[in-house]
RNA sequence: GGACAGGUGGCCGAGUGGUUAAAGGCAGCAGACUGUAAAUCUGCCCGUGCAAGCGUACGCUGGUUCGAAUCCAGCCCUGUCCA
């Protein structure tokens, strides 16, 4: 474990440095000269337990991003083949395990995401993208017994942190689960051998994970490879990045509109504007520093910036303008903006309360009723209170529908 | 296998026969204040129905009772200790 304060050679761990996405590295001082005079490949893992990844695993891309900026190969790993085993770090029990057929189709839907991200080309720079299945489903289990078995005591496997955390709670840890970190090892010695592969990066739960490959290809191979990991990233108001109650901000667009993506991070809480700047876009320092130094209600201009930003990056320039011109005819001009949700009514109109719920602004009828009762329902502007109140679009023209202050959607026939 | 303890609404957690759709807290939503922020205060917080109403709900199944989350029996699961 090293520190990470003092100041590197290399422009690879000074940009992660200065970008705030350095926890540990295992051998500072050796990456730094290694990535100052070799291009470096490094590898970030996902499973794809999901059919999309979400802003908690955008951190992670974000090292490969910082990676290639720095003049080094990012590496994908898709985790086809360790998904089938399931990473019991940080789960106090045991995941259900996914089909192959949905693996393939969460693989398939999740490499989207790195395509704006990441620079694929014809450099030997470009990123890659290898799904692990393609190795760990075609080893023997002896064959696999024999190269790593030696490697790994039981007594260290014991000592994890994930280990112990079923252990001690007497929750059930799998013969299959314990597997995982064996995988992942090897994983990294494979791709050490295949593609030169140098460093793993990934968050600070994986540093036993991270560390474990780094002795397999020390002891198999005597190779010196390292390993980064970031901090883990949570708001200011403690909650887990990315996380709701109405589900995670997802980075695929079939699985939260960009309008929605871009909301989140507009209503970024204050004290973390400059931090998620720094994180999860390219802005210059001295921009950010001024931006994250603005006070009162100017910071908006700031949180505006970072969604707009992050929202480009994610889902593309497009969705970032549309879905900025959508909240400024919304909220300042009290218009409604044409990435709003929508909703047909029909000719014969649709009682309120069941539009609310139509357009998942409430979870039942029930909930809109008491939305309703509170006064917390407007149609253009006029407040609606009565449950029964049947909403009629006219012809060619729409509505705007709101629930509170944030949640708006136009109405059509 | 044995002995205890326990399984309550998204989570934590009271409740031990009758205004109990079930105290309280957290999370969440809305209102006020603001800046689409935070903090604070207030309200709401199972579902269906325009509504009266109705339907579900305290691990599962059955029983006692006018009436059960609460009592009884069996079963399932979890925790602690013993073998």
């Amino acid at each position: 474990m090293t520190d990470t304060d003092h100041t590197f050679d290399s422009d690879l761990l000074r940009l992660l440095s200065e970008r705030g996405h350095l926890h540990q590295i295992t051998d500072a001082g050796a990456l730094d000269a290694r990535a100052k005079g070799h291009v470096v490949t490094g590898y970030v893992g996902f499973d794809p337990t999901a059919s999309s990844l979400h802003i908690g695993n955008l951190a992670s891309i974000m090292l490969l991003r910082r990676l290639q900026q720095a003049g080094h190969r990012p590496i994908v790993i898709m985790g086809g083949g360790t998904a089938k085993v399931g990473d019991p770090s940080g789960k106090d029990e045991t995941r259900q395990m996914l089909t192959d057929e949905r693996l393939a189709s969460n693989i398939a839907s999740i490499k989207g995401s790195f395509e704006n991200i990441l620079r694929f080309d014809d450099t030997d720079r470009s990123a890659v993208l290898i799904d692990n299945d393609d190795w760990l489903s075609k080893l023997g289990y002896v064959e696999m017994l024999r190269t790593v078995g030696p490697h790994f005591t039981i007594n260290r496997m014991l000592t994890f942190d994930s280990v112990k955390l079923r252990l001690e709670r007497e929750q059930p840890l799998s013969f299959l689960e314990f597997n995982y970190m064996i995988m992942q090892a090897y994983d990294f010695l494979v791709l050490a051998r295949e593609y030169d592969c140098r460093l793993q990066l990934g968050g600070s739960d994986q540093w036993g994970n991270i560390v474990n490959g780094i002795e397999l290809n020390r002891r198999i191979d005597g190779r010196e490879v390292y390993g980064v990991t970031a901090p883990l990233i949570t708001r200011a108001d403690g909650a887990k990045m990315g996380k709701s109650v109405d589900g995670a901000i997802w980075l695929n667009e079939g699985s939260l509109p960009a309008y929605d993506f871009w909301q989140y991070w507009r209503n970024t809480d204050d004290r973390d504007v400059g931090r998620f700047l720094r994180l999860f876009t390219d802005l210059p320092l001295e921009e950010i520093a001024r931006l994250e130094a603005l006070e009162g209600a100017d910071i908006n201009d700031a949180k505006v910036i970072l969604a707009n930003e992050v929202t480009r990056l994610v889902r593309g320039g497009d969705a970032a303008i549309s879905a900025e011109a959508t909240a400024r005819d919304t909220f300042s001009g009290g218009g409604a903006g044409e990435d709003l949700p929508t909703l047909a009514v029909g000719s014969g109109g649709m009682r309120v309360g069941a539009a609310l719920t139509e357009l998942g602004f409430t979870a039942s009828n029930k909930e809109a009723k008491r939305k309703l009762a509170e006064g917390a329902v407007k149609l253009d502007g006029e407040t609606i209170t009565d449950s029964g109140f049947l909403i009629e679009a006219p012809e060619g023209a729409s509505l705007k529908l709101s629930l509170g202050k944030k949640r708006h959607a136009i109405i059509t026939r």
